[in-house]
DNA sequence: CGCCGTGTTGACTATTCTCAACCCAGGTGG
DNA sequence: CCACCTGGGTTGAGAATAGTCAACACGGCG
């Protein structure tokens, strides 16, 4: 089995056989852990590294009344908190959504290799930029749209993310979350995250029967979500001439334009 | 002015001298910028990493059908995407929201920053973790609280992180952000936001006159938003042994309890 | 066989939004 | 010096999105 995570910050760069080879090692002990388990704690000390090898895994937190909100997905080459051994304690729980293996990467050894391979320091920046933007994102989503463009906008994402190491067949792709847990990601109830799902199918924009997801009419999805996949930052490094800036501008004063002194 | 970036890593490290002259050396040509003025736009090429001197600044993105969402705020001490350069293009905006100084940092200052100093770069990882943390802590915030705790929430957020570059006097501090602005922040409405401002204020929990927040009841406040400060991280790095976990159990199994083999 | 997790549906409720007005302070220009 | 204009804050009334409660269907598994 390729080491996902070689084909997702290929994304990012082209990383030679060396560094290939060094990630290919993070993954040599695979675990299996079973559905619905926790991997770690809210309150746990922060040792190990989590890379995810096949199936998906979350990140959550439950507050003191109980609720739950799902603030991230993990799929196949996702690290889970890359250099979460900075803090002493965790401050979320990570679970795993499926049948999950992963890797345990000790904190020294993700120290080694940002130490002696740059590229693979530069990608790993780069992957934990790019998760940084997942989270901001998310803020949006839960903040600004309304429920269906809540929905639509996060299987988007996941679209865009689980295809770019290679996971979605065309529009198909396993979509392996409850509608519980769909509720807890978009911050609606389940019933009503049951309404959304439907609405969705009956517009003909998505098909998801057992954990199957197929998007019928993606151009459709992608503006009813208002998705603009921009924050998932998955043009190459040094790809060709910079484009134009594609989002609307700004509401304040530009410092440049318009210098203040 | 001593430098706030100094203060605020000390919450995490005690820093030798030696290093408190590489980061006040950050400052030395602070810039002023007006009020509602933008630093960095959506689409921009990512060049240089700005740290908040003096002010408040906050991080915005405009969604295509024009409402806004604020995605954090920026207060001394704190660097504005300390790695974006890293990635090509901004997918977020920057902007002042008080008048507000500012030193630029070349994308190669940082990198030698971090290259020659270990302490520092640690430090910085750290302050990287605890604003991923905070945005984590935001999808939280309006993913499963009602209005009154979201803005309950923030304000106790922004007290103890003002406090902890020392910009509070008591429990009293600047707190420079307009209804509107806050509305953006929260993912309500601006009537309802300010609904929620007249309750809290009806309730003896704060008073918010001009620009200036005085907690009236910090226990009840907290309380009532249901804020636990962990995922700010202020405690120091080898602080004495190590806290029990105080946040209540995970909704799923322990993989560590209960292994799936 | 029966239970449980998941998905679905209906009827009612309530939190939050919308729209619209109005107030007030500060700054600007006539 | 005053009139006006603008940004921010406040209030009321009605509308709408999303939540609550409750029941039921369905399939897998002990």
């Amino acid at each position: 089995m390729i080491n996902p995570l070689v084909r997702k910050l290929s994304n990012y760069v082209d990383l030679p056989e060396e560094d290939r080879e060094a990630l290919e090692s993070l993954a040599k002990s695979p675990k299996a852990v079973a559905a619905h388990t926790d991997l770690i704690h809210e309150g746990d000390p922060t040792d190990g590294v989590y890379l995810i090898l096949t199936g998906w895994a979350c990140r959550y937190k439950i507050l003191p009344d109980g609720q739950r909100q799902i603030m991230a997905y993990f799929v196949p080459g996702d690290l889970c908190d890359q250099r979460i051994f900075v803090l002493r304690r965790m401050d979320h729980c990570i679970g795993t959504v499926t049948p999950t293996t992963v890797a345990v990467i000790a904190a020294q050894t993700m120290i080694d290799l940002t130490d002696h391979y740059p590229r693979i320091a530069r990608a790993l920046w780069w992957s934990t930029l790019v998760d940084e933007a997942i989270t901001r994102e998310w803020v949006v989503n839960v903040g600004q749209r309304d429920a269906l463009e809540r929905v639509a906008h996060l299987i988007c994402e996941m679209f865009v993310r689980v295809r770019a190491v290679g996971l979605a067949e065309g529009l198909s792709f396993d979509f392996p979350v409850t509608q519980t847990e769909l509720a807890d990601t978009t911050g609606l109830t389940t019933v009503h995250t049951n309404r959304m799902l439907q609405e969705l199918r009956a517009a003909g924009l998505i098909s998801l029967k057992g954990r199957r997801l197929t998007i019928l009419d993606l151009e459709r999805l992608v503006d009813l979500s208002m998705f603009n996949p921009n924050y998932l930052h998955l043009e190459r490094e040094g790809d060709g001439p910079a484009r134009e800036p594609h989002g609307p501008g700004g509401h304040h004063r530009d410092a440049n334009r318009r210098p203040s002194t």
